[in-house]
DNA sequence: CCACTTTCGGGAAAACTTCCCTAGCGAGGA
DNA sequence: TCCTCGCTAGGGAAGTTTTCCCGAAAGTGG
Protein backbone atom coordinates (compact mmCIF):
# COMPACT_ATOMS: atom_id res chain seq x y z
CA UNK A 1 0.00 0.00 0.00
CA UNK A 2 1.38 3.53 -1.24
CA UNK A 3 0.06 6.41 -0.15
CA UNK A 4 -3.52 7.46 0.70
CA UNK A 5 -5.70 8.46 -1.88
CA UNK A 6 -7.93 11.89 -0.87
CA UNK A 7 -11.55 11.89 -2.09
CA UNK A 8 -14.32 14.39 -2.14
CA UNK A 9 -17.97 13.52 -2.22
CA UNK A 10 -20.46 14.94 -4.20
CA UNK A 11 -23.91 14.13 -3.71
CA UNK A 12 -26.80 15.89 -2.58
CA UNK A 13 -28.18 12.75 -0.60
CA UNK A 14 -26.11 12.70 2.87
CA UNK A 15 -27.17 9.12 3.34
CA UNK A 16 -26.08 8.32 -0.05
CA UNK A 17 -22.96 9.93 0.80
CA UNK A 18 -22.69 8.02 3.70
CA UNK A 19 -22.79 4.58 2.16
CA UNK A 20 -20.31 5.26 -0.31
CA UNK A 21 -17.64 6.54 2.38
CA UNK A 22 -18.44 3.32 3.80
CA UNK A 23 -17.92 1.38 0.57
CA UNK A 24 -14.85 3.45 -0.21
CA UNK A 25 -13.21 2.99 3.04
CA UNK A 26 -13.23 -0.73 2.61
CA UNK A 27 -10.46 0.05 1.06
CA UNK A 28 -7.46 1.21 3.50
CA UNK A 29 -5.79 3.10 1.25
CA UNK A 30 -8.95 5.37 0.43
CA UNK A 31 -9.73 8.48 2.83
CA UNK A 32 -12.79 10.32 1.89
CA UNK A 33 -11.57 14.12 3.32
CA UNK A 34 -14.69 16.10 2.61
CA UNK A 35 -18.49 15.71 1.00
CA UNK A 36 -20.45 18.68 -0.36
CA UNK A 37 -24.05 18.61 -1.74
CA UNK A 38 -23.83 21.35 -4.01
CA UNK A 39 -21.91 21.72 -7.55
CA UNK A 40 -21.04 25.37 -5.93
CA UNK A 41 -19.90 23.86 -2.82
CA UNK A 42 -18.02 21.52 -4.56
CA UNK A 43 -15.55 23.88 -6.56
CA UNK A 44 -14.50 26.00 -2.95
CA UNK A 45 -13.87 22.61 -0.78
CA UNK A 46 -12.04 21.52 -3.85
CA UNK A 47 -10.10 24.45 -3.51
CA UNK A 48 -9.61 24.34 0.28
CA UNK A 49 -8.86 20.90 0.20
CA UNK A 50 -7.69 19.35 -2.92
CA UNK A 51 -8.75 15.62 -2.70
CA UNK A 52 -6.82 13.73 -5.32
CA UNK A 53 -10.35 12.08 -6.53
CA UNK A 54 -13.49 13.74 -6.61
CA UNK A 55 -16.01 10.89 -6.38
CA UNK A 56 -19.31 12.89 -7.69
CA UNK A 57 -23.26 12.51 -8.44
CA UNK A 58 -24.19 13.44 -12.59
CA UNK A 59 -27.44 14.81 -11.01
CA UNK A 60 -26.56 17.73 -8.68
CA UNK A 61 -29.57 19.97 -7.55
CA UNK A 62 -28.92 23.60 -8.78
CA UNK A 63 -25.65 23.76 -11.57
CA UNK A 64 -25.68 20.24 -12.69
CA UNK A 65 -22.78 18.07 -12.59
CA UNK A 66 -21.55 18.54 -15.96
CA UNK A 67 -21.44 22.44 -15.32
CA UNK A 68 -19.53 21.61 -11.86
CA UNK A 69 -17.01 19.13 -13.78
CA UNK A 70 -16.34 22.35 -15.91
CA UNK A 71 -15.93 24.46 -13.25
CA UNK A 72 -13.42 22.04 -11.58
CA UNK A 73 -11.78 21.63 -14.71
CA UNK A 74 -11.41 25.00 -15.13
CA UNK A 75 -9.72 25.77 -11.77
CA UNK A 76 -7.64 23.08 -12.08
CA UNK A 77 -6.70 21.18 -15.35
CA UNK A 78 -5.79 18.22 -13.46
CA UNK A 79 -8.48 17.38 -10.94
CA UNK A 80 -9.49 13.56 -12.12
CA UNK A 81 -12.71 13.22 -11.09
CA UNK A 82 -15.25 10.50 -11.49
CA UNK A 83 -19.13 10.32 -12.26
CA UNK A 84 -21.00 8.38 -10.17
CA UNK A 85 -24.61 8.48 -12.08
CA UNK A 86 -27.50 6.70 -12.55
CA UNK A 87 -27.93 7.42 -16.42
CA UNK A 88 -26.05 5.03 -18.90
CA UNK A 89 -27.01 7.06 -21.48
CA UNK A 90 -24.52 7.66 -23.88
CA UNK A 91 -25.31 11.21 -24.34
CA UNK A 92 -24.59 11.72 -20.37
CA UNK A 93 -21.33 9.87 -20.77
CA UNK A 94 -19.92 12.01 -23.59
CA UNK A 95 -20.45 15.09 -22.25
CA UNK A 96 -18.92 13.94 -19.03
CA UNK A 97 -15.58 13.23 -20.62
CA UNK A 98 -16.17 16.11 -23.00
CA UNK A 99 -16.25 18.58 -19.49
CA UNK A 100 -13.11 16.54 -18.44
CA UNK A 101 -13.99 13.73 -16.03
CA UNK A 102 -11.70 10.73 -15.88
CA UNK A 103 -13.88 8.15 -15.53
CA UNK A 104 -18.02 7.09 -15.05
CA UNK A 105 -19.29 4.75 -13.35
CA UNK A 106 -23.51 3.92 -12.72
CA UNK A 107 -24.65 3.34 -9.76
CA UNK A 108 -25.97 -0.01 -10.66
CA UNK A 109 -22.25 -1.47 -10.34
CA UNK A 110 -20.91 -3.68 -7.88
CA UNK A 111 -18.97 -2.13 -5.02
CA UNK A 112 -15.99 -3.06 -6.08
CA UNK A 113 -15.74 -1.24 -8.85
CA UNK A 114 -16.35 2.05 -7.35
CA UNK A 115 -13.07 1.47 -5.65
CA UNK A 116 -11.27 0.02 -8.15
CA UNK A 117 -11.96 3.08 -10.38
CA UNK A 118 -11.22 5.31 -7.41
CA UNK A 119 -7.66 4.04 -7.61
CA UNK A 120 -7.61 4.33 -11.31
CA UNK A 121 -8.43 7.03 -12.05
CA UNK A 122 -5.90 8.61 -8.54
CA UNK A 123 -3.15 6.34 -10.31
CA UNK A 124 -4.11 8.66 -13.54
CA UNK A 125 -5.60 6.36 -15.64
CA UNK A 126 -8.91 6.56 -16.99
CA UNK A 127 -12.22 4.37 -16.22
CA UNK A 128 -15.14 3.82 -18.50
CA UNK A 129 -17.58 1.14 -16.73
CA UNK A 130 -17.67 -2.05 -18.87
CA UNK A 131 -21.00 -1.60 -20.29
CA UNK A 132 -20.70 2.43 -20.77
CA UNK A 133 -17.69 2.14 -23.28
CA UNK A 134 -19.83 -0.69 -24.59
CA UNK A 135 -22.84 0.89 -25.20
CA UNK A 136 -20.57 4.46 -26.50
CA UNK A 137 -18.26 1.70 -28.83
CA UNK A 138 -21.53 0.67 -30.08
CA UNK A 139 -23.11 4.08 -30.89
CA UNK A 140 -20.05 5.93 -31.96
CA UNK A 141 -18.94 2.98 -34.37
CA UNK A 142 -22.62 3.03 -36.58
CA UNK A 143 -23.81 6.14 -37.20
CA UNK A 144 -21.43 9.39 -36.42
CA UNK A 145 -23.94 11.24 -34.26
CA UNK A 146 -27.14 9.68 -32.59
CA UNK A 147 -29.04 12.91 -32.21
CA UNK A 148 -29.76 16.52 -32.89
CA UNK A 149 -28.65 16.49 -29.56
CA UNK A 150 -24.80 16.36 -30.54
CA UNK A 151 -25.53 19.59 -31.74
CA UNK A 152 -25.14 21.92 -29.49
CA UNK A 153 -22.43 23.09 -27.50
CA UNK A 154 -21.49 22.02 -24.03
CA UNK A 155 -22.68 25.61 -22.76
CA UNK A 156 -26.01 24.97 -24.74
CA UNK A 157 -26.38 22.05 -23.34
CA UNK A 158 -26.30 22.83 -20.08
CA UNK A 159 -28.69 25.64 -20.65
CA UNK A 160 -30.86 23.06 -21.87
CA UNK A 161 -30.88 20.30 -19.79
CA UNK A 162 -32.19 23.43 -17.07
CA UNK A 163 -34.70 24.31 -19.15
CA UNK A 164 -35.73 21.21 -19.99
CA UNK A 165 -36.31 20.36 -16.03
CA UNK A 166 -38.61 23.18 -15.79
CA UNK A 167 -36.15 26.10 -14.48
CA UNK A 168 -36.92 29.53 -15.93
CA UNK A 169 -34.78 31.93 -18.16
CA UNK A 170 -33.63 33.77 -15.19
CA UNK A 171 -32.89 30.53 -12.89
CA UNK A 172 -30.74 29.13 -15.53
CA UNK A 173 -29.17 32.61 -15.51
CA UNK A 174 -29.18 32.18 -12.39
CA UNK A 175 -27.42 28.67 -11.35
CA UNK A 176 -25.01 29.04 -14.54
CA UNK A 177 -24.03 32.78 -13.32
CA UNK A 178 -25.04 34.24 -16.94
CA UNK A 179 -26.61 37.10 -17.79
CA UNK A 180 -29.92 36.94 -18.40
CA UNK A 181 -30.23 38.02 -21.78
CA UNK A 182 -27.43 35.64 -22.62
CA UNK A 183 -29.55 32.67 -21.51
CA UNK A 184 -32.68 33.88 -23.62
CA UNK A 185 -30.22 34.17 -26.52
CA UNK A 186 -28.91 30.72 -26.30
CA UNK A 187 -32.85 29.39 -26.05
CA UNK A 188 -33.29 30.73 -28.60
CA UNK A 189 -30.47 28.92 -30.49
CA UNK A 190 -31.31 26.14 -28.76
CA UNK A 191 -35.02 25.97 -30.12
CA UNK A 192 -34.14 26.04 -33.42
CA UNK A 193 -30.92 23.71 -33.39
CA UNK A 194 -33.39 21.52 -32.33
CA UNK A 195 -35.84 22.40 -33.91
CA UNK A 196 -38.51 22.61 -31.43
CA UNK A 197 -41.03 25.99 -30.58
CA UNK A 198 -41.68 26.01 -26.50
CA UNK A 199 -39.97 24.07 -23.56
CA UNK A 200 -42.43 21.59 -23.37
CA UNK A 201 -41.11 19.93 -26.40
CA UNK A 202 -37.14 20.28 -25.19
CA UNK A 203 -38.69 18.16 -21.83
CA UNK A 204 -40.02 15.45 -24.17
CA UNK A 205 -36.91 15.21 -25.81
CA UNK A 206 -34.53 15.44 -23.12
CA UNK A 207 -37.14 12.47 -21.39
CA UNK A 208 -36.81 10.79 -24.73
CA UNK A 209 -32.81 10.57 -24.38
CA UNK A 210 -33.31 9.60 -20.62
CA UNK A 211 -32.06 13.03 -19.67
CA UNK A 212 -34.28 13.24 -17.01
CA UNK A 213 -35.25 11.02 -14.26
CA UNK A 214 -38.83 10.72 -12.99
CA UNK B 1 -79.63 -11.70 -34.63
CA UNK B 2 -81.43 -8.01 -34.89
CA UNK B 3 -80.03 -4.35 -36.95
CA UNK B 4 -76.63 -4.10 -38.05
CA UNK B 5 -74.67 -2.24 -35.52
CA UNK B 6 -73.02 0.71 -37.29
CA UNK B 7 -69.79 2.43 -36.31
CA UNK B 8 -67.14 4.84 -37.39
CA UNK B 9 -63.97 4.45 -36.34
CA UNK B 10 -61.81 7.44 -35.27
CA UNK B 11 -57.89 6.60 -34.97
CA UNK B 12 -54.91 8.23 -37.01
CA UNK B 13 -53.22 5.29 -38.03
CA UNK B 14 -54.75 3.67 -41.18
CA UNK B 15 -53.28 0.57 -40.85
CA UNK B 16 -54.80 0.56 -36.81
CA UNK B 17 -58.11 1.42 -38.70
CA UNK B 18 -58.07 -1.78 -41.26
CA UNK B 19 -57.13 -3.89 -38.02
CA UNK B 20 -59.97 -2.59 -36.23
CA UNK B 21 -62.16 -2.92 -39.05
CA UNK B 22 -61.33 -6.77 -39.69
CA UNK B 23 -62.00 -7.55 -35.93
CA UNK B 24 -65.26 -5.46 -35.94
CA UNK B 25 -66.50 -7.05 -38.79
CA UNK B 26 -65.74 -10.92 -37.19
CA UNK B 27 -69.19 -9.95 -35.36
CA UNK B 28 -71.32 -10.28 -38.88
CA UNK B 29 -73.59 -7.80 -36.44
CA UNK B 30 -70.88 -4.64 -36.83
CA UNK B 31 -70.84 -2.75 -39.85
CA UNK B 32 -68.37 -0.07 -40.09
CA UNK B 33 -69.43 2.86 -42.16
CA UNK B 34 -66.88 5.45 -41.75
CA UNK B 35 -63.48 6.35 -40.42
CA UNK B 36 -61.62 9.59 -39.73
CA UNK B 37 -57.93 10.19 -38.80
CA UNK B 38 -59.06 13.21 -36.74
CA UNK B 39 -61.34 14.94 -34.28
CA UNK B 40 -62.75 17.61 -36.48
CA UNK B 41 -63.27 15.17 -39.54
CA UNK B 42 -65.04 12.82 -37.04
CA UNK B 43 -67.45 15.54 -35.98
CA UNK B 44 -68.31 15.83 -39.54
CA UNK B 45 -68.44 12.42 -40.58
CA UNK B 46 -71.05 11.67 -36.88
CA UNK B 47 -73.27 14.60 -38.91
CA UNK B 48 -73.24 12.67 -42.30
CA UNK B 49 -73.56 8.99 -41.50
CA UNK B 50 -75.35 9.04 -37.66
CA UNK B 51 -73.07 6.03 -36.51
CA UNK B 52 -74.61 3.99 -33.85
CA UNK B 53 -71.40 3.70 -31.71
CA UNK B 54 -68.28 5.54 -32.12
CA UNK B 55 -65.08 3.78 -31.31
CA UNK B 56 -62.42 6.39 -31.01
CA UNK B 57 -58.92 6.56 -29.86
CA UNK B 58 -58.10 8.94 -27.03
CA UNK B 59 -54.84 10.29 -28.78
CA UNK B 60 -55.77 11.62 -31.78
CA UNK B 61 -53.30 14.39 -33.46
CA UNK B 62 -54.70 17.81 -33.06
CA UNK B 63 -57.47 18.48 -30.96
CA UNK B 64 -57.38 15.28 -28.94
CA UNK B 65 -59.58 12.57 -28.36
CA UNK B 66 -61.15 14.28 -24.91
CA UNK B 67 -62.25 17.32 -26.93
CA UNK B 68 -63.46 15.45 -29.79
CA UNK B 69 -65.74 13.54 -27.79
CA UNK B 70 -67.22 16.51 -25.85
CA UNK B 71 -68.02 18.28 -29.49
CA UNK B 72 -69.46 15.26 -30.54
CA UNK B 73 -71.58 14.99 -27.26
CA UNK B 74 -72.61 18.77 -27.59
CA UNK B 75 -73.66 17.93 -31.17
CA UNK B 76 -75.78 14.76 -30.15
CA UNK B 77 -75.98 14.43 -26.25
CA UNK B 78 -77.07 10.62 -27.45
CA UNK B 79 -73.26 9.75 -29.06
CA UNK B 80 -72.30 6.65 -28.04
CA UNK B 81 -68.45 6.66 -28.08
CA UNK B 82 -66.16 4.13 -27.01
CA UNK B 83 -62.57 5.18 -26.13
CA UNK B 84 -59.87 2.74 -27.05
CA UNK B 85 -56.48 3.66 -25.82
CA UNK B 86 -53.07 2.43 -25.13
CA UNK B 87 -53.66 4.50 -21.35
CA UNK B 88 -55.08 3.02 -18.72
CA UNK B 89 -54.10 5.52 -16.43
CA UNK B 90 -57.08 6.59 -14.32
CA UNK B 91 -56.82 10.70 -14.84
CA UNK B 92 -57.97 10.20 -18.83
CA UNK B 93 -60.21 7.54 -17.97
CA UNK B 94 -62.55 9.78 -15.60
CA UNK B 95 -61.80 12.61 -18.27
CA UNK B 96 -63.07 10.52 -21.06
CA UNK B 97 -66.20 9.39 -18.99
CA UNK B 98 -66.97 12.96 -18.00
CA UNK B 99 -66.83 14.10 -21.13
CA UNK B 100 -69.47 11.86 -22.41
CA UNK B 101 -67.72 8.46 -23.50
CA UNK B 102 -70.21 5.76 -22.85
CA UNK B 103 -66.98 3.03 -22.75
CA UNK B 104 -63.52 2.96 -22.31
CA UNK B 105 -61.24 -0.03 -23.09
CA UNK B 106 -57.17 -0.02 -23.76
CA UNK B 107 -55.62 -1.58 -26.77
CA UNK B 108 -54.14 -3.97 -24.81
CA UNK B 109 -57.78 -5.88 -24.54
CA UNK B 110 -58.78 -9.20 -26.29
CA UNK B 111 -60.48 -8.98 -29.48
CA UNK B 112 -63.59 -10.24 -28.30
CA UNK B 113 -63.47 -7.53 -25.68
CA UNK B 114 -63.47 -4.98 -28.76
CA UNK B 115 -66.75 -6.32 -30.03
CA UNK B 116 -68.44 -6.74 -26.82
CA UNK B 117 -67.85 -3.51 -26.16
CA UNK B 118 -69.06 -2.24 -28.87
CA UNK B 119 -72.51 -4.25 -28.81
CA UNK B 120 -72.97 -3.57 -25.65
CA UNK B 121 -72.60 0.29 -26.01
CA UNK B 122 -74.73 -0.12 -28.97
CA UNK B 123 -77.53 -1.64 -26.82
CA UNK B 124 -77.73 1.39 -24.58
CA UNK B 125 -75.41 0.59 -21.92
CA UNK B 126 -71.90 1.64 -20.51
CA UNK B 127 -68.57 -0.60 -20.76
CA UNK B 128 -65.63 -0.57 -18.65
CA UNK B 129 -62.32 -2.86 -19.07
CA UNK B 130 -62.61 -4.87 -16.08
CA UNK B 131 -59.13 -3.65 -15.22
CA UNK B 132 -59.85 -0.31 -15.52
CA UNK B 133 -62.92 -0.38 -13.64
CA UNK B 134 -60.66 -1.78 -10.82
CA UNK B 135 -58.24 0.97 -10.18
CA UNK B 136 -60.73 3.25 -11.09
CA UNK B 137 -62.81 2.16 -7.86
CA UNK B 138 -59.71 1.52 -6.22
CA UNK B 139 -58.61 4.65 -6.42
CA UNK B 140 -61.79 6.71 -6.05
CA UNK B 141 -62.14 4.11 -2.89
CA UNK B 142 -59.35 5.01 -1.31
CA UNK B 143 -58.22 9.11 -1.48
CA UNK B 144 -60.81 11.37 -2.87
CA UNK B 145 -58.41 12.94 -5.52
CA UNK B 146 -55.29 11.32 -6.49
CA UNK B 147 -53.28 14.33 -8.06
CA UNK B 148 -53.48 17.88 -8.78
CA UNK B 149 -54.67 17.56 -12.28
CA UNK B 150 -57.91 16.89 -10.66
CA UNK B 151 -58.19 20.58 -9.73
CA UNK B 152 -58.26 21.78 -13.34
CA UNK B 153 -61.79 21.76 -14.94
CA UNK B 154 -62.44 20.00 -18.18
CA UNK B 155 -61.33 23.31 -19.84
CA UNK B 156 -58.29 24.03 -18.62
CA UNK B 157 -57.27 20.05 -18.53
CA UNK B 158 -57.37 20.56 -22.49
CA UNK B 159 -55.15 23.30 -23.04
CA UNK B 160 -52.71 21.69 -19.89
CA UNK B 161 -52.63 18.85 -22.51
CA UNK B 162 -51.88 20.40 -25.42
CA UNK B 163 -49.17 22.85 -23.96
CA UNK B 164 -47.39 19.56 -22.32
CA UNK B 165 -47.01 17.78 -25.98
CA UNK B 166 -45.53 21.22 -27.05
CA UNK B 167 -48.05 23.27 -28.64
CA UNK B 168 -47.77 27.11 -28.72
CA UNK B 169 -50.68 29.01 -27.33
CA UNK B 170 -51.40 30.30 -30.17
CA UNK B 171 -51.55 26.65 -31.54
CA UNK B 172 -53.60 25.99 -28.22
CA UNK B 173 -55.98 28.29 -29.31
CA UNK B 174 -56.52 27.74 -32.80
CA UNK B 175 -56.78 23.64 -32.37
CA UNK B 176 -59.53 24.21 -29.49
CA UNK B 177 -60.79 27.63 -31.72
CA UNK B 178 -60.47 29.62 -28.71
CA UNK B 179 -59.20 33.10 -28.83
CA UNK B 180 -55.17 34.05 -28.44
CA UNK B 181 -56.07 35.30 -24.74
CA UNK B 182 -58.32 33.08 -23.45
CA UNK B 183 -55.54 30.22 -24.08
CA UNK B 184 -52.88 32.52 -22.44
CA UNK B 185 -55.22 33.29 -19.29
CA UNK B 186 -55.98 29.64 -18.88
CA UNK B 187 -52.11 29.12 -18.99
CA UNK B 188 -51.56 30.96 -16.15
CA UNK B 189 -54.62 29.68 -14.22
CA UNK B 190 -53.33 26.34 -14.94
CA UNK B 191 -49.92 27.01 -13.94
CA UNK B 192 -50.82 28.56 -10.79
CA UNK B 193 -53.48 25.39 -10.01
CA UNK B 194 -50.31 22.83 -10.30
CA UNK B 195 -47.68 25.14 -9.04
CA UNK B 196 -45.57 24.99 -11.83
CA UNK B 197 -43.71 28.00 -13.66
CA UNK B 198 -43.30 26.76 -17.15
CA UNK B 199 -44.56 24.17 -19.89
CA UNK B 200 -41.08 22.54 -19.30
CA UNK B 201 -43.04 21.16 -15.77
CA UNK B 202 -46.27 20.59 -17.15
CA UNK B 203 -44.65 18.19 -19.66
CA UNK B 204 -43.07 16.52 -16.81
CA UNK B 205 -46.09 16.46 -15.07
CA UNK B 206 -48.33 14.92 -18.01
CA UNK B 207 -45.42 12.24 -18.38
CA UNK B 208 -45.77 11.53 -14.90
CA UNK B 209 -49.13 10.77 -15.42
CA UNK B 210 -48.98 9.02 -18.18
CA UNK B 211 -50.72 12.02 -20.29
CA UNK B 212 -47.68 11.48 -23.16
CA UNK B 213 -46.93 8.98 -25.31
CA UNK B 214 -43.51 8.78 -25.87
C1' DC C 1 -83.92 32.81 -7.35
C1' DC C 2 -79.26 33.28 -5.73
C1' DA C 3 -74.62 31.98 -5.37
C1' DC C 4 -70.87 29.63 -7.54
C1' DT C 5 -68.18 27.81 -11.05
C1' DT C 6 -66.83 27.53 -15.71
C1' DT C 7 -65.86 29.50 -19.95
C1' DC C 8 -64.47 33.25 -22.63
C1' DG C 9 -62.01 37.34 -23.54
C1' DG C 10 -60.48 42.80 -23.13
C1' DG C 11 -56.86 46.20 -21.52
C1' DA C 12 -52.55 47.67 -19.58
C1' DA C 13 -48.20 46.77 -17.79
C1' DA C 14 -44.54 43.73 -17.11
C1' DA C 15 -41.74 40.10 -18.81
C1' DC C 16 -39.79 37.46 -22.33
C1' DT C 17 -38.17 36.28 -27.08
C1' DT C 18 -36.20 37.27 -31.26
C1' DC C 19 -33.00 39.28 -34.36
C1' DC C 20 -28.95 41.55 -35.19
C1' DC C 21 -24.57 42.94 -33.81
C1' DT C 22 -20.14 43.22 -31.12
C1' DA C 23 -16.11 41.14 -28.81
C1' DG C 24 -12.85 38.09 -26.53
C1' DC C 25 -10.75 33.69 -26.73
C1' DG C 26 -8.86 29.37 -28.18
C1' DA C 27 -8.10 25.79 -31.92
C1' DG C 28 -6.74 24.56 -36.32
C1' DG C 29 -5.03 25.33 -40.80
C1' DA C 30 -2.24 27.91 -44.62
C1' DT D 1 2.51 33.63 -37.56
C1' DC D 2 -1.79 35.14 -39.08
C1' DC D 3 -6.44 34.25 -40.27
C1' DT D 4 -10.65 32.12 -39.74
C1' DC D 5 -14.11 29.81 -37.31
C1' DG D 6 -16.88 28.40 -33.55
C1' DC D 7 -18.01 29.00 -28.69
C1' DT D 8 -19.10 32.04 -25.08
C1' DA D 9 -21.20 36.21 -23.44
C1' DG D 10 -24.21 39.94 -23.74
C1' DG D 11 -26.38 44.85 -25.55
C1' DG D 12 -30.32 47.24 -28.07
C1' DA D 13 -34.71 47.52 -30.20
C1' DA D 14 -38.83 45.60 -31.71
C1' DG D 15 -42.12 42.30 -31.33
C1' DT D 16 -44.70 38.80 -28.71
C1' DT D 17 -46.32 36.71 -24.59
C1' DT D 18 -47.60 36.56 -19.89
C1' DT D 19 -49.67 38.33 -16.01
C1' DC D 20 -53.15 40.56 -13.40
C1' DC D 21 -57.45 42.46 -13.00
C1' DC D 22 -61.88 42.86 -14.67
C1' DG D 23 -66.56 41.85 -16.85
C1' DA D 24 -70.05 38.91 -18.72
C1' DA D 25 -72.69 34.89 -20.26
C1' DA D 26 -74.10 30.25 -19.23
C1' DG D 27 -74.93 26.49 -16.46
C1' DT D 28 -75.62 24.14 -11.90
C1' DG D 29 -77.01 23.10 -7.32
C1' DG D 30 -79.37 24.37 -3.33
Amino acid sequence: MINTISVMLVDDHAVVRAGYRLLLTQSSDIKVICEAERGEEACQLYGLHRPQVVVMDLSLPGIGGLATVRRLIARDPNARILMFSIHDEPAYVVRALEAGAKGYITKSCAPEILVEAVERIAGGQNYLEHEIAQKLALQTGTTAQSSSLNSLSAREFDVFCLLAKGYTTREVAEELRLGYKTVANYTTLIKSKLSVNTSAEMARLAYRHGLIAS
